[in-house]
RNA sequence: GUCCCCAUCGUCUAGCCUGGCCUAGGACGCUGGCCUUUCAAGCCAGCAACACGGGUUCAAAUCCCGUUGGGGACGCCA
């Protein structure tokens, strides 16, 4: 059995999308499970719509989600001579033919064609011309096959037949001397020799046009798998529309890159009931066999539950490197700096569980990072009060002599006050918690107070002793 | 308009190929409960789907045909 070699040929004329990043990725994971090589290939042989900033977003989405690649990336544009080579090679074997058709003449033809109810493909009116020297710019056609059909065995979709009748002689070559899509495709998935084209169901049109270029290089024919789009909430491709698309903007928003996999894989693939999958665990077990036909509609919630998962069940001294960067965001920057990984990765286990992204987890951090607590009104105004004072006070004295504070110990201690006291921990534990955090909702109390340390813990307790002494209005 | 693809809970899906084990399973979300020092997390329970119509068959979510609906493509874009 040949290598396996697949390829992910995306177009940089905007970032990396949700759709571009699954395509990548099942392609990763083919290759990948096959032991074979995946090729990157950018396609820029759009000039107008091409930009370098968009190949960077690309590489640095895939390298972002963790896909990388064994060759390339090769752009199509250092590759012009190839394309030039070869479509004259067709003009020469007579599977091309010049036309001096011009792009405007064209687009009036079609519209008319539409309006009439015709079919708007190219009516072959320079097929026969038999123009040899062009005078002029002139694109080189590709000399289509008007009988007979195609026949797809989509490796995905099942078999696709198309009529040869309804496929037109598409432009190979530009009279700006660029090849078009339809053909620098189908040169390099040829002359790099890929196995497997897995690409988008928008494409699965393309197909049988390509098909016989392939034939016409002389070519042998890959195997094809088209996927199924990705649309949104409103059942249309995903696009800009639909909020944030750009994979990169999921960094940003805190979301783990093994949530975004993990997501993306289970849209349109699945292995019976499960949804939780290791890296590993999924280049062992993908296939395209279960991948699903129909399309699938992005659904945030189910990524934003993902994330928590992995949040939750993650290393916490991976997590802790990559929540530092998000201090940022909340002014918290160089606190966070300074704070050491082993607080760093402290913090990220007593946070972990009520954050659903590195944002919300960096906001929650922002009580244990702060040197000046910031206490919410409300929560003072119902939990520190007055009556509170006495017992507040009492607790820490006691908590003062408390010589090894950790967790275990400050927990016992705080029980033994409270029988001693005749108090219920419900009394206490929510003014402790309003002293220590400034808000009502927090991890456990002895996990704060060991994340804070001792002095903190008592410096905000006396805090807010003071503040539950005051009198008010 | 023409061609192509698709069709199971609101959403992602299992089951479909190799009909009976399906009074259709899991997950997200939602609702309720339990746990509980708050909030979460966790656990338990509940709501909720085979698009429709014909066939074939003893039997159809599963096979066939049609209808409807959705999507995609029809470019000197990719």
């Amino acid at each position: 059995m040949a290598e396996v070699r697949v390829r992910f040929a995306p177009s940089p004329t905007g970032y990396l999308h949700i759709g571009g990043v699954r395509t990548a990725l099942f392609n990763w994971l083919f290759a990948r499970h096959a032991k074979g090589k995946l090729i990157l290939r950018i396609e820029d042989t759009d000039q107008d719509r091409s930009t370098d900033e968009a190949i960077q977003a690309i590489l640095d989405g895939m390298r972002w989600v963790g896909l990388d690649w064994d060759e390339g990336p090769f752009r199509q544009t250092e590759r012009m001579d190839l394309y030039r080579q070869q479509a004259l090679r067709l003009l020469e074997q007579q599977q091309a033919y010049w036309c001096l058709c011009t792009a405007e003449d064209l687009e009036a033809r079609r519209k008319e064609a539409m309006a009439k109810g015709l079919q708007p493909g190219y009516d072959g009116r320079c097929r026969e011309r038999g123009i040899t020297v062009p005078s002029g710019s002139a694109a080189l056609r590709f000399k289509a096959s008007r009988e007979g059909q195609i026949v797809v065995e989509d490796l995905i979709k099942g078999r696709v037949v198309f009529d040869n009748n309804v496929l037109d002689d598409l432009i190979i070559l530009r009279s700006n001397g660029y090849p078009t899509y339809n053909f620098s495709v189908v040169v390099d998935d040829a002359l790099m020799g890929i196995t497997h084209v897995i690409r988008g169901d928008d494409h699965l049109n393309n197909t049988p046009r390509q098909i016989p270029i392939f034939k016409a290089l002389g070519h042998a024919i890959p195997s094809f798998g088209h996927l199924s789009m990705i649309m949104g909430a409103d059942k249309a491709k995903l696009s800009k529309r639909h909020g944030a698309t750009s994979i990169l903007a999921y960094k940003d928003m805190g979301y783990l890159p093994e949530a975004m996999i993990n997501y993306l894989v289970r849209l349109g693939w699945s292995f019976g009931d499960q949804e939780i999958f290791a890296l590993a665990e999924l280049i062992e077990k993908f296939d395209l066999a279960h991948v699903q036909k129909s399309s699938a509609v992005f659904n945030p919630d189910k990524l934003l539950w993902m994330n928590a998962h992995y949040i939750q069940h993650g290393e916490p001294k991976r997590l802790a490197g990559l929540l530092r960067p998000f201090f940022g965001q909340v002014d918290l920057g160089e606190a966070a700096a300074k704070a050491s990984d082993v607080w760093m990765e402290k913090l990220v286990v007593t946070l972990r569980e009520r954050a659903k992204t590195l944002v919300e987890m960096a906001t929650a951090a922002v009580p244990y990072l702060q040197e000046e607590l910031t206490v919410e009104p409300a929560a003072a105004e119902k939990f520190l009060t007055p009556a509170i004072a006495p017992s507040l006070t009492k607790l820490t004295d006691r908590l003062e002599g408390v010589a090894d504070f950790s967790k275990a110990v400050l927990e016992e201690t705080f029980k033994n006050f409270l029988e001693e006291e005749g108090l219920k921990i419900g009394q206490l534990a929510q003014p402790v918690r309003v002293s220590l955090t400034g808000r009502t909702a927090s991890p456990g109390i002895f996990e704060v107070m060991d994340l804070l340390g001792r002095d903190r813990t008592l410096a905000r307790l006396r805090q807010g002793i003071a503040l539950a002494g005051r009198t008010r209005p």
